[in-house]
DNA sequence: GGTATTTAGATGTTTAAACATCTAAATATT
DNA sequence: AATATTTAGATGTTTAAACATCTAAATACC
């Protein structure tokens, strides 16, 4: 997945297109009633907060008709990444969004829906295989259908998009 | 606070160097174990619901020492922003990064650390008229000294956090 | 082989988020 | 004025996140 490097008029036009929009969109400051920011990073902090909190809600609401969260739709998603073979727990933890989650307890509420199974590893008794179930892939499939919508929540061109995602990656550093 | 529109050299600098850190940074696919997205919208989406965790769990621990959640933290800027005025629960709602906030008890965790003070609003007495504390803003000073350093979680120049606010902006158009 | 350390993940507890409901005050309607 | 509707926010309940601790298996060390 590169970017079909199409030159620097497109990116300049991208950039001097931005800078015209602020009629157009609801900018952060107006979002969150706050009219001045410290610097332009406090800035872009807050609002990369702000506007993951808002595409967190909107895919809430996207899942609830499934009767799954975040979480676990992102659980199902890895298992279905390594399906027909079984992952162990810490190794699902280590591929999560939030690096913090309750896997054992998420696990539980999945396999009590019978979206996944759980075994014991024979060659190494304290770890889990952890599997997705037919149940649980039929219900991704399901998911899948209305989630060709919800990829375009934001409302960005392609190069936008990309480059939105580079600057991610480099906040991280 | 207005973009030092410094041309478009610097701009085409900024995107091209982008394209090039790929060995400098760990990148989304890498950060999650995931090969592949669908699209680049989907991948952007990720990558930001993933970065906003990052951040997210930084300051939660940032904020620790302090006896404070991010919430918390949220209500008293608004509470600051305010001052000496007093501000309706409603209100401060409505100026929170996450809309969905249950304020009202936020509101009593605050209140038992005497960090706000919160009474019936004569003109409409549904209404309550919440003000911060001494302490309150004792607290926030405190903050601030260490925040300054915090600002520059993300690893951006001036002109990359601007355009990453500004496509922030643009995805919720 | 015996002890110490690390690792996997299950479990207990506290706090907070999510969602619905409820009460009372303020408006609107007739 | 009497009733209905809306609004502010408090409260109850369920679920999940946060954090520490615990158990047992695996590995390392002497």
């Amino acid at each position: 997945m590169k970017l079909p490097v199409e030159g620097k008029a497109g990116v300049l036009q991208l950039f001097l297109f931005l800078s015209t929009l602020s009629h157009l969109t609801m900018k952060i400051e107006e979002e969150i009633i706050q009219p001045k920011f410290r610097n332009y990073h406090q800035k872009a902090v807050i609002n990369l907060i702000f506007t993951s909190n808002w595409i967190g809600n909107l895919q809430q609401q996207f899942l609830k008709p499934f009767g799954i969260t975040i979480q676990q739709f992102n659980i199902l998603r890895i298992l279905r990444g390594q399906h027909p073979r079984s992952i162990s727990a810490s190794a699902i933890k280590m591929r999560m969004m939030d690096k913090n989650s309750d896997v054992s307890r998420l696990l539980d509420r999945l396999e009590a829906k019978e979206l996944v199974e759980r075994k014991i590893c024979p060659s190494d008794k304290r770890a889990a295989d952890v599997l997705i179930t037919d149940k649980g892939l039929g219900l991704l499939a399901d998911v899948d259908k209305d989630q060709q919508a919800f990829d375009h929540v934001i409302a960005l061109s392609d190069d936008e998009a990309q480059l939105l995602s580079d600057l991610l990656d480099k906040c991280r550093g």
